[in-house]
DNA sequence: GGCATATAGTTAGTTAAACAACTATTCAAA
DNA sequence: TTTGAATAGTTGTTTAACTAACTATATGCC
């Protein structure tokens, strides 16, 4: 692929990520004007156990794309608040199985709805096959960098 | 725009811009391989400084998408590694100045050079086109929202 | 069984982001 | 001209990311 295919002006932008910055602000926005005290990083660890509740810190670490010190921290901080809790496997004592309380299953259908709301609002006017596209180019990269 | 727009499923990579990360950490491990002691952020402050030196920190803050305090820790930190140089404003003393030094100078060729490399190694195989469909989407989510 | 290695998770230290509260300077209007 | 609002920047606090070093458990090979 030539070097020259980009233009330096625009390298910034596409580093940066500064539309999915803009997207995390939106909804910690909706998320705070509704009253729920959560992180962004937290609704996203709680996001992959309403897929599948009793995931591993490992299976957290995959699914978010974050290291096991950052998944320690945030499980640390929804225990805090409640939200989940840590169970040590039978069967592997290493792993702690994270599960959620009945807090934590409560915020699923509101915080999906305020989710749909800033995803709506970030791609209003934007064509659906033109956003299918921007998603498969966006997977490339992440298929060729992880 | 109608709700249904989006599977469930497919909320989590946009909100998370997984490829964007993806991109911003292949950068840091070319600019830590390659012996620099600078961060992705302190980069992209520089980078605007390349394009005109002696912005100031407003001005930095409206190029770099991020907030005052953020930009002043940044500065400070630069500052530090002698990359660059706070300059009160003769004509409004509330304004500071930013300089490259000659050390910031230097850094611009060898970290644009790895940038240009990081991403032909994440759009390797994307076709252009599709690059610039991508690119304009999410030009328009970052209209949309801020 | 015992030892090396791999895996799961934690802890410590540095950098950064978001927010609120603050100081200092400028500007504009009464 | 003084007072009140706006602007530029700083500081304090909490949360999070990354790296490195660490503990504990499991696995596999002799």
């Amino acid at each position: 692929m030539p070097n020259n295919q980009f233009k330096k002006g625009e390298l910034y932008s596409f580093i940066t990520g500064k539309a999915s910055i803009a997207i995390a602000r939106r909804l910690q926005k909706k998320f705070n004007a509704a009253g729920l005290n959560l992180t962004i990083e937290q609704w996203s660890v709680l996001y992959h156990l309403w897929k599948e509740d009793g995931k591993s810190q490992q299976d957290l670490c995959n699914a978010t794309f974050r290291d096991k010190p950052s998944i320690t921290r945030l499980v640390d901080n929804l225990e805090k608040l409640q939200l989940v809790k840590r169970v040590a496997s039978e069967s592997d004592r290493r792993i702690n199985k994270i599960f959620l309380t009945k807090q934590g299953l409560k915020l699923q259908e509101q915080t999906m709805q305020l989710a749909e709301e800033t995803l709506n609002d970030a791609l209003e006017g934007v064509p659906p096959d033109q956003i299918n596209l921007c998603k498969a180019v966006l997977q490339s990269v992440y298929d060729n960098l992880k």
